[in-house]
DNA sequence: AAGAATACAGAACACTTTGTTTTGTATAAA
DNA sequence: TTTATACAAAACAAAGTGTTCTGTATTCTT
């Protein structure tokens, strides 16, 4: 990729999670992204076609990573003892959010954060079909597992979005034990 | 208040209510509103500063009497059987939303969802802080009252949102039983 | 190092939307 | 009937959108 490219591409991020942090993501104008970014009109156009197509890319930028990682090395990653369980992906995703820059926290603490949650959850979703359901470890409960697999996503969004609201006052442990004392009771 | 008032202010809603059950939220112009409900542009930043007051007034017009009868009287609308107990205000609520008029499941079945919902939840919220931890129902838990308080809200709210998204297949009652699952276990 | 490729700036463009102001008319309330 | 006011219609400046053009500067390639 030209040098070029990835320079003004920053300097639209950057601009743009700027803008983020302060203000509502529909009163933000294109015009003043490219203020900010201190770009000519047309460059932003030749990257993205649109605000939305901006948003789309990062949030891809943001959370792609962090899932990944929970995704592809689930444990191991970290030295403390934690037993090799499915229960162990929602401590590390905590511990990833808690240690990533700042950005993505100032944006989930947003009043932008609908629209960075809603991306987080649609992600979990998969993350908990591959950790969960997959593994059949769904089926003990009366329940519907898809009701479930919506249930347990929609439960640890609003639990990391309660955690970030009251400023990470916790820890990611003490976290994970609240969020596991809500769901562990329904899967036994 | 005036006929005349009454009346254009009935055709901004009937207007603004069919654009979002076809579009996004943002992509609607005042323009569109405007040619929609057939009245003069003068007229309706008379009745409306922004689009945004907009919304938050139908919100209130939606969800306040929905919200409202189920903290006045919660009980005893319905002839079926139902214990005295908090947890029928969920029952309560999701037959008053089956049998509401047709505005309001489309709203919240529309891609302009998560705008409903969030309304939804934080009227919830209050209602559940009355019902529940105003009588001290949720002391037994070894969790934070101000954390089951957002989870149950949430929970309940997504459950919801499953329901309505599957096109409601299922009866009010099973919902119900669904979505008590997956509290009650953390509330003994 | 020289050339070709291309990312960029800057300006201009037609177009849409916004929110306000003005003037006159129709409808409601007294 | 008289008074008040809600409304329509038109015009307005201002801001934003997305595209097209031309020339310049940077980069990749060989």
């Amino acid at each position: 990729m030209d040098r070029r490219q990835k320079k003004t591409r920053e300097a639209i991020f950057k601009a743009f999670t700027e803008l983020l942090a302060e203000k509502n993501y529909n009163q933000i104008a294109v015009q003043e992204i490219i203020d900010a970014a201190d770009i000519g009109r047309t460059t932003f156009y030749a990257h993205f076609e649109t605000k939305d197509y901006l948003l789309k890319a990062l949030c891809e930028k943001l959370f792609g990573h962090i899932i990944d990682t929970a995704m592809g090395s689930p444990h191991g990653h970290y030295h403390y003892s934690c037993k090799y369980s499915a229960d162990s992906v929602f401590l590390h995703l905590l511990k990833h959010l808690q240690e990533s820059d700042r950005n993505i926290l100032e944006l989930l603490s947003s009043q932008n954060n609908e629209i960075f949650l809603r991306y987080f959850k649609s992600n979990l979703k998969k993350l908990i079909i591959t950790q969960y359901a997959d593994k059949g470890l769904l089926n003990k409960s009366s329940l519907p597992e898809d009701f479930l697999i919506n249930h347990i996503a929609s439960s640890f969004v609003e639990t990391v979005y309660w955690w970030l609201s009251r400023k990470m006052k916790e820890t990611p442990e003490e976290i994970t034990e609240y969020f596991l004392g809500t769901i562990e009771p329904i899967l036994n």
